[in-house]
DNA sequence: CCAAAAGTGTTAGTGATACACCCATGT
DNA sequence: ACATGGGTGTATCACTAACACTTTTGG
């Protein structure tokens, strides 16, 4: 691709977080050509003319993880005159939220390969993608807090502990079980579901859900 | 101006907030030209090739209420495909604080005329200006409660009592006198300072001044 | 019977809310 | 002396944080 001087160029970017093996982590992508060659960068790429920030955000993403129906909230645009070196590159960023045991790398599209870094041990990242992670990380802190997106990332059904993991990693400190379990009872986000989950020698452990899967003030 | 077809253009808004005659007002323009013609819109324009975002705001604003030195905070970009008829225009809003006694909007350049408005009785607005403002005031909110930003809305000096007034105002409802002096005390961002204000017939009121002006977390 | 995670209530502390009277001034 | 807004403290309530033992299972 070929960049003229005088045009304002658009990139949607995501910053998608999962959790996986007890870690948060985030998708991030080698970049196979210049600039920042071989440097780990957010997926993402160009808006279309045609294309609504957040349609261009969903179909990269789909290119690039196979999943469709993906959560997305827009962050703050960045739009330095020099953050990218080939032309003037605004990009709007989203952050995602998704279930890690769904998603399949493998069926990522190009040369490129993606892969999972933890947020808290991140390789150096191409253009100013670390402030944008830092934007999405503190997004996405607020709003596990705020509302129920927690949602997108636990599977259908689950336990609390495994709940209260998810919050104890996105927040990275630990949370009292059982003042945990009053202000999850309390918000009135969740249903038992009869089954149970067994892990190992010891007592199981209740299944729950979520009532109402749409993103939800609290 | 005329517009490509296969182009984006980059628009920099800004939703300017002040407080006068006991409201929240913003600053709206009454547009001269098609789209929208005498249609109130917010104050911004196109963003230069070589200039970033804040920048463009800042000269927008500066253009047209004759202020500097604004305090400026980004917004979330608004970019759908047909928010503008003439072509793909994505615009990056940003709110701004003012204290109205200090803006002479006779200063206004071009044939666009300038005004205040309550937030409360807006007029119908151009484009998708009014999803703007609602976040622009749902963020202001927020960050009223949670940072020092009232230091760009108020004078140098001030009394307790006209700070409250301004909270009243933005929170569109009434404070606990007490409670409210209390917990600004607690906050410790003020400091006394030794003159007193008369404004009619009553004891007069001690004056305050914020410790620090720059932005800051509570 | 031992190990390991599940499950369950109470207490103390901290911050938020409600509320009423005296003070200093100009007229 | 009176009208007007300035200034002050206390008691209650709600929310948050700290904390330990019993239960159920597999091995």
């Amino acid at each position: 691709m070929e960049f003229k001087k005088n045009m304002f160029y658009i990139t949607a970017d995501a910053v998608v977080f999962t959790i996986l093996s007890k870690e948060l982590k985030i998708l991030l992508i080698k970049r196979s050509h210049e600039p920042f060659k071989s440097k780990f960068a957010l997926p993402g790429g160009m808006v279309n003319i045609d294309e609504d920030l957040e349609e261009a955000a969903k179909r990269e993403l789909e290119e690039e993880t196979g999943v469709k129906n993906i959560f997305l909230k827009k962050l703050h645009a960045f739009g330095e005159v020099n953050r990218d070196p080939r032309g003037r590159m605004v990009t709007i960023p989203f952050y995602a939220l998704v279930d890690g045991e769904k998603i399949n790398l493998n069926s990522t599209s190009g040369a490129e390969f993606a892969q999972w870094f933890s947020v808290y041990e991140l390789p150096e990242l191409a253009f100013d993608h670390k402030k944008i992670v830092d934007d999405a990380l503190k997004h996405l802190r607020y709003e596990v807090k705020n509302t129920n997106i927690a949602v997108q990332l636990m599977p259908e059904d689950f336990t609390l502990s495994e709940l209260q993991n998810a919050y104890e990693i996105i927040f990275n400190e630990k949370q009292d079980k059982r003042n945990f379990r009053k202000k999850i009872k309390e918000l009135g986000i969740l249903k038992a579901i009869p089954g149970t989950k067994m892990d190992g020698a010891h007592r199981p452990a209740k299944l729950y859900s979520f009532k109402e899967k749409g993103y939800k003030m609290l």
